[in-house]
DNA sequence: CAAGAATGCTATGAATAATAGCAATAAACC
DNA sequence: GGTTTATTGCTATTATTCATAGCATTCTTG
């Protein structure tokens, strides 16, 4: 019955914001990437496909900076979708396309999209329905100040 | 005057928890690496030097259990601690050793506790004490049951 | 004692991100 | 108009973190 459980360690860093974010998003970030490996995309992938397809028209360059994504980091993701067929470019510049989903990329994303939606309803269940929108103000309010510090 | 001001993306993740938890999570973390950098250690190793100097004596495979990381993972980084003489190993059992901070160790891990805490006050200080606890409390209880999930 | 579990470790690869630099093109300036 | 500057997409390279598989040694347990 009584099984032999390992006596916790202290946790130096427990009242660290910092820390505790950085554990609850890698756990979150494991299984959100264990969902989506049925629709082999990485959640990167993921993003940048419904950030594309709610954007059509835009550039990767605007793209990667909403997502504070670097262009030299985000070109070979880019490349990845149109390869796959999920996007596809079209000349907007001499130097740069305008991106949009294919329609294999829009059917794609919807069902992305499905996948994210019952990752966070799964994941996120500990937390009331109060719980949850507090938490979610609290981070697009730190986001707003981290953002304007860069 | 009127600076040119790229029109804003539709972001489409807005509303998901995971999503603004990494690019808050994100944002911080590259936050601290900067300011870790002086002391030539990365986040991880210097949670992980942290980690032993508040219990000393635990096994690098407990420190790992408590971080969730692999034992694969975290071998190079305790090889790398001894080697920079911040931390010494005792046998413990014949496959284990015991852990602790040496006195270089320990006075660097002064070092990073000041880090972190000027990283945290500077970083969140867009929040108010009351938010701040808010979110703590909120991440905490997040991680107790994702935790237990795995 | 034999079987299974735990530990430290190596090797390897995936995912993410940072920096530097390049060629082509566009925009701004004099 | 022509020069300078900025932007874009991209390659190459590196660092960091993490996952899996496997191995030898050593404990633990039946």
């Amino acid at each position: 019955m009584s099984e032999i459980r390992e006596e916790a360690l202290v946790e130096p860093l427990e009242k660290f914001l910092g820390y505790q974010l950085r554990r609850v998003s890698a756990a979150s970030m494991a299984h959100l990437a264990n969902a989506l490996s049925a629709q082999n995309l990485s959640p990167t992938l993921g993003t940048v496909l419904l950030m594309i397809e709610a954007n059509p028209g835009a550039t990767q360059a605007r793209i990667g900076r909403a997502l504070a994504m670097q262009r030299a980091n985000i070109a070979p993701l880019i490349a990845r979708l149109e390869h796959d067929g999920l996007i596809a470019r079209k000349v907007s510049d001499g130097r740069s396309f305008g991106l949009a989903c294919t329609p294999k990329g829009e059917a794609l994303g919807q069902s992305v999209r499905r996948t994210m939606a019952d990752h966070e309803a799964e994941l996120y269940s500990a937390l009331t329905q109060n719980e949850q929108e507090q938490l979610l103000d609290l981070l697009i309010k730190m986001r707003r100040s981290v953002t304007a510090a860069s």
